[in-house]
DNA sequence: GGGGCAATGTCAGTTACTGTCATGACTCTA
DNA sequence: TAGAGTCATGACAGTAACTGACATTGCCCC
């Protein structure tokens, strides 16, 4: 496999997804993924900032579709349920991928460093969401508030989705999230 | 400086936190830290297992403290509530040094790494939340949804204590984040 | 067919982090 | 009070992530 093969950063993902299952993260070194991709070291992190960043290249369009969506909600939906609008958006584009999910959530969750780098792009979405709403009107604190809870919000609907055996979808399960959210803060009456 | 000078441990966690402060993160290296702690840095990596964790090191208590109240709080309070008196503990803890907790958010918000081992810090914190709240008779996800809420609530709260110039105590505000919360989930019906 | 651009290769270097063994200091006990 | 044991530290070698500088190769376009 000479130079010039199409489409290095697919295979340098596939070739680290495909190394990480099989012998775990810290096990893998980037010279054994870029060998297995017909590349070498340099050309590894040429395209990937580090180790952990293969696995996590599909978040920026996550969040464009994250930013987009909840811009299009009309301004007179409530802020949290316009983020749910948003979050289901995701959940549907998410959704179709249910086998490569569990095993990238396989490899992540064992794996510290990769838990690290999960969580900050999970708060890059939550501050992107922030941003977008104080853009769409909700001031502070309320906007950033609001978007944490929804990531919240689908942080417990993402785990249910790929852990337990039920046939409810991801969508389904974020709105079933979002009730649960309801519930808990309408337990008890604000200002107590 | 001989060996046995006391407290190894603090005089690493200072030498760390003014060297970031001064240079930053980066540009420390870990053999300067120990030396100016009048140690090797095989020691630094005795006492913390890598670069970030010296700047974390009171994480550990302040996730007892965290259980240790909620478990306090009567059965009766609502788990939501619970969770907030068990994060106002946190709040009058933290709250005595603020000069501190501001120099060393300055630093945290300064590098991504440290971003990073701030966030899997905070989703430990959730995750004995959970735990705890689930062996306090909150079943599943309502525990986790309410650890994740009450963490976001902290999170909020924390920022205005740090960055805004209001007089409000921690705790106060810790309060006040959890009255948005509830206008916020609140603000549309469930099951909508 | 030659010039230029972009992707890749090569190589040397820094630094975080680890394993192993040696050494210095304190403690306990006979 | 000497010696054994223990624990914190030092010394040193090694691995692998990541970076900078420069060379090389394939492709496009004129």
């Amino acid at each position: 496999m000479g130079r010039w093969e199409p489409d290095a950063v697919g295979r340098l993902q596939r070739a680290a997804m495909d190394l990480y299952t099989e012998r775990g993260f810290e096990q893998t070194t980037v010279a054994e993924i870029a060998a297995r991709a017909g590349l070498t070291e340099r050309t590894f992190f040429r395209h990937f900032a580090d180790k952990r960043e293969v696995l996590f290249a599909g978040s920026a369009s996550l969040q464009d579709l994250l930013v987009s969506t909840l811009m299009s909600v009309p301004a007179s939906t409530a802020p949290i349920d316009a983020v749910t609008v948003a979050l289901a958006a995701a959940g549907d584009l998410l959704g179709q991928r249910h086998d490569h999910s569990r095993a990238r959530q396989a490899v992540i969750d064992k794996n510290p460093e990769l838990r690290e780098r999960e969580l900050i792009k999970l708060a890059s979405l939550a501050a992107a969401l922030a941003e977008t709403l104080r853009v769409r009107g909700t001031p502070e604190p309320g906007a950033s508030l609001t978007a944490e809870a929804g990531i919240a919000v689908f942080k417990v609907a993402f785990d249910s989705w790929i852990n337990a055996s039920n046939e409810r979808g991801l969508t389904q399960l974020i709105h079933d999230s979002l009730d649960q959210l309801k519930a808990i803060a309408a337990a008890a009456p604000a200002g107590t």
